[in-house]
Order: structure tokens, then sequence, then C-alpha cells
DNA sequence: TCTGTTATCCATAGATCGATGGAACATGAG
DNA sequence: CTCATGTTCCATCGATCTATGGATAACAGA
């Protein structure tokens, strides 16, 4: 079992399918490619942030890699990882909606956790791409900065979770705050809108987060933030959008899965 | 852990959706969940399809129920599963569709079966349609008669492979056959085709299989198969169209894995 | 009630997996 | 060349998973 390229030689397709199911056994990995899915990091970054040694976080990325999920780049001593594709991306998003759609135990941690009530109340994407469009709302990235530098809504301006409260000034009162993070499982837009409407702010949560925005074939930006003061800079000033790979049709790609 | 229900009760969101991964790290338990995918079954009759030992199969089955990727249903002695949810069959589409575009493997596999030269000249579903609609093709289902029972595309004829070649007679000779099976990585309709075509026959395969066909919101057609006579009945005729949940778009929901 | 059929449960034995600390390797800076 | 840093490889132990035969439970029919 040396040259795992052709080892298994008579393995049929689903032992094949079952590579890449060995990558979403473990919850780690899960939350690792879920990671990879929203930005490409180094092995010690993502070691931290899911809370792993470096050496168990390195074993894992090697399982991922074996399946083909994630790709790695070199640059001088540090590794980057990154999802291997849009599939991948699309995969973690199947799975999650499974989760969300069967297994009850999910929506109760969500409520749990809070997000339960306010969630019912989001925005759509056509909805925001509308309101965005006649600038009377303010979108705002609470994902690490990473985050948002390796992808974001044209217009949103960066205000991690962990910022918002010391920046809260930068924001325009008179307009609504729209607040998105990585996905329909990811607590970050749920705890800013609480935060925010706490403060008297209208404030709505995104449906779901960036990977289903990409999904959906909109346009995303790359690159750094902005001075962050225009509150609604004239969508499509990308600075480099999405190449229409995807069918631009937006709107609604997958049926609808809120409750 | 006796109480599975509440067990892991302080479990987070990534064993939660872990528990769905489970389900596909084993070969044999992806192969059963596509084939629920395309009906319901009894126990005996999904261990002798995947080529398991009863016992083997029924522990396969409770990990996949406990998962909630499965129901079952009681019927006299015999229990039937089936396929939790639209949700499932788009995460086991989406799993296919990762394998295919990121294991090298399944190709390979594919093409070495023979599936791969012929592969390339795939019918849309949206041209189906349309030559459906103008009557100038034979719509036949290669799958088991029992997957064709649970749905199938208006219109089409049962012909599963195994019967081809005895009842070659039934189909007008004169008109182009387009033959689909399970989906990308099943091989009942590219076989299917192979046949046909060494009897000088014009066929081609249906892009993806049904479960693509029902994701895409088209209509599907529920029960026993009618006298098979007459090659193209009007479509639309459907005993039961599945309930419009999701968006009847169609044409390409997803967007194209074709290499 | 007794019997045959179908499915689940159980105990066991063999295989695989995960976490971990430390060694080994590659790269860049003195 | 020698270090320091970031990452991967390795050996090990404990935990989990799978297959299997046989026991058990649910049900239908006489």
């Amino acid at each position: 079992m040396e040259h795992e390229t052709q080892a298994d030689g008579r393995a049929g397709l689903y032992e094949q399918l079952a590579r890449i199911g060995k990558v979403v056994v473990h919850p780690k990995r899960i939350e690792l490619l879920d990671l990879l899915c929203q930005a490409e990091r180094s092995v010690e970054a993502l070691a931290q942030a899911v809370g792993l040694k470096l050496s168990t976080a390195s074993a894992h990325l090697q399982v991922m890699r074996q399946a083909r999920l994630v790709e790695t780049r070199r640059e001088g001593t540090r590794v980057y990882y990154r999802a291997a594709g849009e599939e991948v991306c699309r995969f973690v998003t199947a799975l999650s909606d499974l989760g969300w759609a069967r297994l009850a135990e999910v929506d109760q941690i969500l409520r749990a956790i809070g997000a339960g009530s306010e969630s019912a109340e989001r925005v759509t994407r056509a909805e925001l791409l509308e309101r965005a469009r006649s600038g009377d709302v303010v979108v705002i990235d609470v994902r690490p900065i990473e985050e948002y530098t390796a992808g974001h809504i044209p217009g949103a301006i960066s205000l991690p979770l962990e910022h918002l409260e010391a920046r809260l000034g930068e924001l325009d009162l008179g307009l609504e705050v729209v607040a998105y993070c990585r996905g329909p499982l990811c607590l970050l837009a749920p705890e800013a809108v609480a935060t925010l409407r706490a403060r008297g702010l209208r404030a709505r949560c995104l449906e779901d987060g960036l990977p289903e925005w990409r999904q959906a074939g909109l346009p995303v930006t790359t690159g750094a933030e902005r001075p962050a003061a225009a509150p609604s800079p004239p969508a499509g000033r990308s600075r480099r959008d999405t190449p229409a790979t995807a069918p631009a049709d937006g709107h609604e790609a997958r049926p609808g899965r809120r409750r």
C-alpha cells in the first residue's frame, strides 16, 4: 500500500467516493474544510483556528489532500492550503444543508445559542441586490479579515465580529445593516445582528453566507478593504469579479431550505 | 451512550455534521444510499443488490438511520427503507459530482469500462424536453423495473439493461433512442447505448440520471409502465407530478460538470 | 399456539483511525 | 555552514469500526 495513486487498483467507484467521505467523518476536518472554503490559510493558522496541535492538524490536512479536496501552495517556509475547487465548496454546502434539514440537534444547538428567534427574518440575496443598488443598506462582512480579503460581496465593508463594538461609530445610523458570514451554520452574523439590535440599530442577517452567494453565480470582490467610510459604493466596481463560469441566474439557484 | 437522541448532548455543530459524514465513509453505505435515492427497497433486496450479508446490511442501514438519512416503513413482515428527503439525494449528487471532478481514478475507471468515448455526446435535459415534445425520440429507462416504478421521466418506457437485447424489437427503428439511468457514475445507460449502436441504432445517453432530472425541478411520473408500444405519448400526462417544491426553472440548475 | 419468514440485536475478533511527542526535512537568514 | 522556523513523517497506544454467526423479536398464516 505504498503507491496510493494506483494502490487499491481494483477499487470500484464507491471506494473512490468513500475516500472523499473519509474526509467528512471527523468534525475537525469538516471544520477545516469549511474554513478553507472561505480562504486559504497556512497550516499553523488552521491548527490554531480549530484548536488542534500542529502535527494533528497536518495529519488531517494530509487526509484531505489525499482525497484531492485541498491543494497546497508553498511560500517560503510556509505552506498554504486551499479548497481544491468549486465542487468542494458545493459539497460542503450540501452537507450543511443536509445537516440543517435532517438533524434536529443542529437546529436546537443554533437556537440554544440564541440564533433561533431572529434568524427567521433574513434578507434574501435578491432583496439585498436590489436594496444595495438603491443604496439604502450597509452590508457588513463580520468574518475575520483574511476571509474578507479572500473574497467578499462587492460594496461590503469588513467589520469582524470581534471589532464590531469598537467600530460601531463607523456605521451610518440611518441605514439598515445587513450582516453576513460563512453560511447558515455560522453564528458570526447572527451574533453581530444581536449586538447591533441591542444598540438600537436596524439589522438583519443575509440568508446563508459568502459561499452560497458565490455558488449562486453572484459577483465576488477580492482584495483588501477600502476606507470603509462610504456605506454603499455602487456595486459592480469589483476589483476582480468571478469569471462567468457559473450561470449568473443567481436568485435562488438552490431550492430554499429555511424552515 | 444509550439514549443516542440526546447523548453527545454537548456536541458542536461539526460533530453533528460528522454523524452524516460517518455514513459516507463506507463504500457499501454510499452504494446503498445511491440505491435508495432511486427507489425504496426492503432490507433483503438491498443486501442482495450490494452483495452483503443480511445482518451486515442491516447494521449499515442502522447507521444511516441514526444519521437520519433514511427512514423506514413496515409492511407486514418486511421493512422498507427509503431516502429521508430531497436533501439526501442532493447530498449524494454533490458527492458524485465531487468524485467525478476530483478523483482522476473515477474517470479512469469509467473509461476503462468503455464509457469514455461515447459519453462525450450526451443529450442535455433541455434538448430532451424539446425533442420529446416534437416526438422524434424514444426515451428508455434502463434501470431495474422497481426504480422505474418509483419514478421515471414522463413518457419514458422501461427497458432494463438486462432485457434490452431480448426486447430490441419493441423499439421504433426510425427514431433516435435516448437512454438514462441513475446518474453520471452509473454505467447502465452507457452500456445500453453501446449495445444499441452495435445494432446500428442511433442512440445517446442523457446527461446525468433521474435524480438530477428530479433535482432540476422537472416532472417525474410514478407507477407501473404502460403497454410501451407508443414511443412518445405527449409529455405532461404524469400520474403524479412532483409537487412544485423545487423551482421549475429546470435547464441547468447546477453549473455544468462535463469535461 | 406453533411455524416459517424477515429484520434487528449481540458478542467477538480483526482492522483502521486519531492524538501525541519527538525526529526528520525543507527553507531562509545570518 | 549553521541556526531557527514551519511542516511533515513516524511509532505507539487507546478507541472505534466492520463482518459474521447465532440469538432474539415482530409478524403472517395455519
